[in-house]
DNA sequence: CAATTTGTTCAGTATTGACTGAACGTAATA
DNA sequence: TATTACGTTCAGTCAATACTGAACAAATTG
């Protein structure tokens, strides 16, 4: 029979190699694996500890996901250090942050195809079919987060 | 006022960095905003001139976007060269390609959760919550293929 | 058959970027 | 004020991998 303590190995680092896999460092992903599992506030000395890593990783690391709204910061009364767990929904900062790039890109061909002389139309429109795509992944995007959280802006809920 | 050789390089290398970003190989990226740009096929031999690169790169790539069903191989009679060109709709291929990947984190995530033991509920809920959100993201996914390609198996077109 | 063309493979190179660890600034404590 | 604890920064290291280019097999042509 496989232990907790496996189990939770396990996860963890295969939160790292997903979040690894989806372009972000895999220290990240460990640190978003640790919180989720074990649910509670982790601190920066417990982060470096539990994790093997070095405090700059961390360092460098906490502060990306706590940018993005992955993680966030919490303070206890009497204690100088920095603790951290996971936020209320992390998934939808998550999503928030791929929408946006879906879309940045959508703009860029949109301005590039824009940028076009009239008589290419035809090179126009496969352009702008592309700006659709991406647009059409920010928006598909943002229903799988109102689905994933507590669809609180879902009027069907 | 910026010609249309100019404009159509700037497209190609920009549509090299957002596929790096997404991490695919800058030079798939190339490949794909060459053949959309032209909307023509083009020679193996064709490919490597165009892009500057070497055609083991060529090779390697090409393959790797026709696997995926993003480019496409193309006979001409009397003509021994691969020709390539876009997919009919490459976003259907390159979108099912993540919906799998999310689909997989949704399973491996869920059966660690399953392998817990019953007295660990809050961590099951935990992962199986992190479950679904991937399940969500393969959803939407899903929808923003439907919107962005013909709408072929939507009834509401 | 020899020479040429075409695509693949693979060993080697170059580059990117994650990660480390030491130096540093700051704040608390004695 | 000296010391300790904490987090940040950054120069340097290391590993992963994209890319090259030469060697190769197969097909074609003369």
């Amino acid at each position: 029979m496989e232990s907790i303590d496996d189990i939770r190995e396990r996860f963890i680092e295969m939160i790292g190699m997903v979040t690894q896999a989806e372009g972000m460092p895999r220290i990240s992903g460990r640190i978003i694996g640790l919180l989720i599992f074990d649910g509670c506030a982790y601190s920066f000395g417990e982060l470096a500890s539990q994790l093997q890593v070095s405090r700059g990783s961390i360092s460098t690391n906490a502060r990306m996901l706590v940018e993005r709204g992955v993680i966030e910061r919490v303070a206890r009364p009497g204690d100088r250090q920095d603790y951290y767990q996971i936020c209320e929904n992390p998934y939808d900062s998550i999503l928030r942050g791929v929408s946006e790039r879906a879309l940045r890109a959508a703009g860029d061909i949109g301005r590039i195809a824009g940028a076009l002389p009239p008589d290419q139309s035809q090179t126009r429109q496969r352009l702008d079919e592309y700006a659709d795509f991406y647009r059409a992944v920010a928006e598909g995007v943002k229903i799988a987060s109102q689905r994933a959280t507590g669809r609180s802006d879902d009027p069907a809920a």
